[in-house]
DNA sequence: GATGAATGAGTCTTCATTCAT
DNA sequence: AATGAATGAAGACTCATTCAT
């Protein structure tokens, strides 16, 4: 039911696939036409500027992810299925869809075009979570913005380290278990 | 016996200062040169490109903390301790000089000017501390090059995230013997 | 018996405003089609081109005042009051249409798109209004292109000065009978 | 001894050329280098922008101007006698520069690019005259603004016509005489 | 009458780099 | 060692205009 495959899709697909293997500055607006074959001016009866698609294109991406994992833990009850699941999810993400994995794991560059004030749900999600775990005693108190940044770094960095992996990029998928371990193993403590 | 400030040395912590804060892309020649004070030209007198100067500032640091950490950790029998003096000293790196420490956290982006077959020395060590550990019975057999990763995802995540605050910078000296109990936790597995 | 607000004048309208205030070369067909709230396309069923629709709005708004010059200094025998009434005039017209009146002051910029051969129609009225004075011996014989340029310059220069007055433009009408006397004086002679 | 024929100059004198057959808008930086023989790149070594090149080139040469009318002036007693060198000038310089003098007479459009509180040096300095004029009782009180705006506009009106006569431009200095006599009798009034 | 999408040429500007001095 | 001037390629973005619908 869908009408003649959208250009603006077809652009932002484009965007994040060139952007994700070469990063945000190196890529052009002439690079991104190219590859939609369109010129560039056309880029821009779809969005105002290289800025603004770049960071539409990422929050659009970004929020769908943070609300599917919102949604995923909600149905768990104890912090290490909740951390299972939203491991696993992460591993799953990545294996399906390398290119918007990697472009969205590029937050961190895209946010300097963020809006003042923005603030990434994901992190905020994370901290949520762990919050109520250790209301509930499943762990001891501790600083949930640390015990977040740990955890993520550990599906990040694992992440980077599957992408990098020649000839050709590892799976996430089969390493699930191994990384919600760890993450859960990090809230704990000793 | 040191020479007036060199001007090459001059250069390089103007590239690292502006590189940390912009990335390597949003900084251009002209940038480093007004900061250092010459033309643009003077800086071909010291680097071939600006591919080189961002390449050898790189490795000339990387390599150097690299090996003070193989260093400080040979100094240690057992995994535990080698990963703390490891994380200290990293952290201790962060708070001392934190646009260098972010200059070298920017690694990924500026690998891709890596000669082929490069290969980046800290997962390395990372991984042969592991794997003796390993021998030694202190661990279980495990995948040394995910573990590998998710200590260094733990770590730098949290620099990343101590980085961000506002309106200061965290220090990172205080979160070390977290991170290094969480690293630990990490390789210790169940 | 007018027709519902037509497209084509609301277009002329909007042109007028915009380039009174900005210039024919900083307006583009974009910035009118916004003004009026069509597409930049719907301008081109109403105007062959940019360049036609500057320029048919321009002479159909200068002729008509032109015109309305001319009528009115006919019902007047004696040059003062022909000066008198036409440099009213312009004031009124100055000080009840402000965009329109600036947009006409253009004139010279926006008669590069004349067609070859064409002759402003102001001054040729203004020229033979002295060239029969002079027949009927009111003012002694004198260049009247040049006298008609000094006169003209004479109001002009005054409409732009009222124009740019901060923070609200000037009237005018009150410095009809001065701007009608100094016409006069230049006209008059030693 | 002069040095090798500088090129800051030179890109001066086209813009002054081309702007002053075109207008600023219709001349691009292309146009520019073009007409000297270098890179649009080479521009910006001279000047930070194409607004700072138009208005760097105008208000060095209108304020010299400015300071050659009010040194000349001074040299006179009498209002008349004031008005007369002055305009004299205007139609010398007119003569022989005719590019500059048209450049500078794009004042008006020039003029936006000003820095906020920009006043333009030429109508106070007649306004001065003007109040001076008052003060000794030469001619009797009047709005200064005005009168001098009018007087500017005989002037300049007459450039303009001059200007565009064809097949060629008509020289002004022999109606110096007739246009000091028009801003005379202007301040004069009745 | 009007739209949405597109184009190709052109806008100003910045880039890394070179070279004569 | 360093400079000032220059370059050619590329950057993001805008323009007037066209055309199928």
């Amino acid at each position: 039911m869908k009408q003649p495959p959208n250009t603006r899709e077809k652009i932002a697909r484009a965007a994040i696939h060139l952007i994700a293997a070469r990063g945000v500055d190196a890529v052009s607006m002439r690079d991104i036409a190219g590859a939609v074959g369109v010129t560039e001016a056309a880029l821009y009866r779809h969005f105002a500027s290289k800025n603004v698609l770049v960071w539409e294109v990422f929050t659009f991406h970004y929020n769908a992810f943070a609300d599917k994992l919102a949604k995923l833990h909600e149905s768990h009850r104890i912090l290490r299925e909740k951390l299972a699941v939203m491991v696993r999810e992460c591993c799953t993400f990545f294996d399906k869809d390398r290119d918007l994995f990697t472009f969205l794991l590029l937050a961190q560059h895209i946010q300097r075009l963020a809006p003042k004030n923005y603030k990434a749900a994901l992190p905020v999600i994370l901290q949520e979570i762990l919050a109520a775990a250790i209301k509930r005693g499943e762990i001891r108190a501790q600083d949930i913005e640390i015990t977040g940044a740990m955890m993520m770094g550990t599906v990040l960095q694992t992440a980077l380290y599957c992408l990098y992996q020649k000839p050709r990029p590892k799976k996430m998928v089969p390493l699930a278990e191994t990384l919600a371990r760890a993450c859960w193993r990090i809230a704990k403590g000793e």
